[in-house]
DNA sequence: TGTACATCAGTGAACGCGCGTTCACTGATGTAC
DNA sequence: TGTACATCAGTGAACGCGCGTTCACTGATGTAC
């Protein structure tokens, strides 16, 4: 009855890594990045030192989690991102941005973990530089477009010349070109974007703004203007 | 030799109060927000159902910890902004800015507790409010005063009904008025300003940005022009 | 096709730790007469 | 100025809890001959 006897143990065995990984994010609801190996365990109704034939410590199954939050919102937006006409540069990050907010909203202490402050004593791992740069990689593409059709200028602008040196690092990192003029209006947004989310989400604007859609839709509209994608 | 009996165990008991909130401060860089209360009393070398002699639990410490932080920060921006030639608009935002950062970086612990993820299980109470909203209110001063020395122009721009209704509450709850057009702008710089640091502290920026004071001034002076503070 | 052995998942008890909070208590400091 | 009483700070033991991790073990599943 199974194809490949081989395998059965495997695609159990993966089966069983899901369901812990799922069972610690349903966690991270309650207990914060505090995350409780054993919390998790018992959901599933294992003993906790059974948990330790999977995950090697509390802090690898964390990690596992924050790869896994990274990777889930980088392929979110690509995959929103990409359907948009590739000329609408306006729209495509418009749809960036609503992407990264839905996800955000969706799930918020993946967000928080990823996206908050650091977890004291936990130190990443670099495994996570490379999921965590994907959504940034998007706003990239999308600037390169825009330079590439010739519909974002480069207006000359006064920049220091350390953080002229930054921000080639930066475009050089991606193994991108993009104007460090035009990188830096586009940091700027970045930055607007995920601002807004942190403000929506940890309640810094609460009691104050009640129709968040329409704030931020405003405000991510104006980045757009200010980077120069109106066109 | 003490001045007035009546209040000598009054004053021995205020300072008794600070040192416990000290330790705790002290103890926020280890342990973050999951504050644990027998580690500060410890440090002081007391025993641990002593500190309830001064706070009835440990969430009445954290709350006491989230206000100071606010209370600080707040003073420390009124401060800095106060001393700046009020025709200056743009300093007085850029020295906002600075102050607020500068502060931030002083007391990572304590931005992270009031600007970070939320605590899981706390819930703030309203007395936390006032102190949160004193760095905004500077802000609205600049921008008032902006308007009334006629600097701030507001450019008409399409914007919803149900955010224009948002922002003339924002107003409104400091009892200023400044026009929506303009405080969307402001909240925009706001945002930034908010997410700059938050990207610098919770170690967003590591490895890409390498001279943060530039690029943190750089993009705050993009933030006074765009308010329209260049005057 | 059947047997012998190796691999692996999961158990349950235990270690040593830290936590918030309660409670009856001891002494010292202040107050009233 | 001195005594009697009330107030208060701080102690130390205890309660009941949860945590991450280790370890010797049982049994089931897979592999090799």
């Amino acid at each position: 009855m199974i194809e490949k006897t081989g395998s059965l143990r495997a695609r159990v065995r993966a089966e069983m890594i899901e369901d812990i990984k799922t069972a610690a994010r349903r966690h991270l609801a309650t207990e914060g990045a505090n995350l409780s190996l054993r919390a998790g365990a018992r959901d599933l109704g294992m003993v906790s030192s059974a948990v330790y034939r999977y995950f090697p410590s509390r802090d690898e199954l964390l990690t596992a989690l924050i790869i896994e939050a990274y990777d889930s919102l980088g392929a979110a937006v690509e995959r929103a991102e990409a359907v948009v006409t590739r000329t609408d540069l306006k729209l495509r990050w418009l749809v960036t941005c609503r992407t990264i907010r839905a996800w955000s909203l969706e799930r918020p202490h993946e967000y928080a973990l990823t996206y908050g402050s650091p977890v004291p004593g936990y130190k990443a791992p670099n495994d996570t530089i490379a999921p965590a740069s994907r959504p940034l990689l998007v706003l990239m593409s999308i600037l390169e477009d825009g330079i590439e059709r010739g519909v974002l200028r480069t207006e000359p602008r006064r920049i220091p010349a350390a953080t002229r040196a930054d921000l080639v690092k930066v475009s050089a990192s991606v193994g991108s070109s993009v104007p460090v003029e035009v990188l830096a209006r586009g940091m700027s947004a970045w930055t607007e974007l995920f601002g807004n989310i942190s403000f929506e989400l940890f309640g810094r604007l609460q009691n104050t703004i009640d129709d968040f859609d329409a704030y931020f839709d405003l405000q991510m509209r104006a980045c757009a203007k200010r980077i120069g994608l109106s066109g």
